[in-house]
DNA sequence: TATGAATGAGAGTTCATTCAT
DNA sequence: AATGAATGAACTCTCATTCAT
């Protein structure tokens, strides 16, 4: 509508984070390989040369977005999650994983992993043992107080990162149509087979 | 006269066939993102024009691929599994999912999926759905003849279909490592929670 | 004029020829700097991705269309020069070297050698050296039939690569003017002065 | 309050001067095409509006730099060759203009008339033509005092001018490679031979 | 049926210049 | 006087597709 939005000038740390904004609903419509500079330039309202001058270019523009989204999503649940009894917390994150909501970052994520977006392995790593390793712990203080049974917390832990994957890749594909629902119910299966809880949210 | 011989004239299903053939080997080198249609040419020992002439373009030599692929490993599979007590063709088909030889097929089916190779959910529903389907028949043939418990066989087929795609995902995905050893025995041990099957090699 | 010159196949010789000749009036008139591959695909009347396909990239078609230039001058030139006695060869590759049709020639060399269009020094070395080493020969072949008179036939023909490339370079500068004549007039006095060789054409 | 002090505020002909100073270390090192405008705000310590500001452009920057630089290399040097004898004075020069640390300038020279850095042949004509006159009167005035014998000294000085630019042209490209030293030789015989004068420093 | 030269849109990146602050 | 964010045209190169042979 308005003829030119005129040029707005923002500190660097401004527009980085106003574009990184604009990117995760593109990538999550487009795809990562959809999605070119040109795109990513229009959403976000600024001309190519803007980004590639706070920017080095795509690639940082895709790991960035990612790896902010992944913290802005992740980090306040593991918080909620820490002060939970260990048997809540584990099953908030599990649930959390899997809701709707989660869409986009699964799409993110496995689309950015695929195409390599990132040379160093840090920022996999990362996300990767860490969950496993929130898992773990929160398996264990479970075992510790008494709340959870499971003789090999490790296992259990790579077993429930694996389940989640899976169930987030399958809705992401869409065959066979899964609900949130269900893939939230299907996990919870698991973690009470595997660690003889009981659903919190059953009682 | 010409020291180069003129290629041989091939049936368009012969010749399709052949160029089928070179695919995987490529794709599995190179990925999807990397395999381009003057590859193609050059690993299938024809023109760029002869690719366009039997094929509709390069989607289809990669949807087909696919499909031949899959078709080829997982068909054989199948019917030594048919062969088998349920509760054993169960276990063969999920450890030989994850054996080390399926790597490239694992890349092939996560990078097609993701490229959106496929512009029909055909093969994909072919894929998942028969997949997901023969897991429960499975399932439903060992609680018929006692040697499986289990509650809920659809949802069980579902969780296992999921966590092996998990497992799959991780050991592609490299990190954190996982032998092909170890995502066996953790889809067996979730096998033995859910069926109440104990693993048939360790007896 | 005419609406579509309509799309001509060429063998990638044939056609890798037209386009090389179509190079030197363009970097001639608009300098190495000047030349994208879009003036280049202009000239020759074909598209760019015809360049990209019968060359590797803009680097090569300067370096090769240098080399091409060169050769398809100096290889005859040399050949005219054998058949002539010492002291006349030298005269006549020493006045072709700066007469008039060899603006292009210099101004190719010169820029093309200031941006570095080789990697290698092949070329350089080849143009060079062998040009040095030319000069030299017939020097000392002068020396030997008595015709010229000369203590360091080396250092002599060092200082007339450098007088010609560096009246070369002036007449490609334009200040001050200086014609071809007197080009070749200042590389004959040296000559004389450093081999007691009088002008051939002025006897 | 800042961290970061403001730049001080300097009259223009100060700024100017001190962007100046920074760029032929720049050139020397990267080329006047590697040479961008945030180049050389970083080395200069500005900002790039800075630059825009006080100059024209990128260009002009490069222009001015150059004239100082010359300037400032020969004008003592012709100062000092004026307080010799014509000989004395003419060696000088000419050995001066070949020495180990003049690669800087001869660079810096033939980059910026390349790449047409002047628009205007000002800076190109006082340089050679003020240059050539030197020369021509240093000749001139050796005729005039017995200490050379020339019979063209318009010739003579152009013949010279041409032979350093062509020695330098040389020692700058490395094939062959040719040491200050031998490049001094070079033009010290040819001066012997065209002014029968026998170098100073041999006496 | 087979070829491979030709195409051109589109990719990411560079960079001198502009101009609001 | 000084800044640095913003611009957009121009660059080279890629590549699936087209089509004359």
């Amino acid at each position: 509508m308005s003829a030119r939005p005129a040029r707005r000038r923002q500190p660097t740390e401004v527009r980085r984070a106003m574009v990184l904004e604009a990117v995760p609903a593109l990538v999550s419509e487009r795809g990562v390989r959809g999605t070119g500079i040109r795109d990513i330039a229009a959403a976000a309202g600024v001309s190519v040369g803007t980004l590639t001058y706070h920017f080095s270019g795509v690639r940082e523009i895709l790991a960035e977005s990612l790896a902010v989204q992944l913290a802005a999503y992740y980090d306040p649940l593991r918080e909620r999650a820490a002060a939970l009894a260990p048997r809540d917390g584990l099953d908030l994150l599990l649930a959390a994983s899997l809701d709707e909501e989660t869409r986009p970052h699964w799409r993110l994520w496995f689309e950015c992993w695929q195409d390599g977006v990132w040379d160093d392995e840090r920022s996999q790593h990362e996300r990767y043992t860490g969950w496993h390793a929130v898992l773990r712990d929160l398996v264990l203080a479970g075992v510790a107080d008494g709340s959870l049974r499971c003789a090999d917390p490790d296992g259990t832990a790579a077993r429930l990162v694996a389940l989640v994957d899976g169930l987030a890749l399958q809705r992401l594909r869409g065959v066979p149509p899964m609900s949130s629902e269900q893939a939230v119910a299907h996990v919870r299966t698991a973690l009470a087979d595997w660690t003889g809880s009981s659903h919190p949210t059953g009682e």
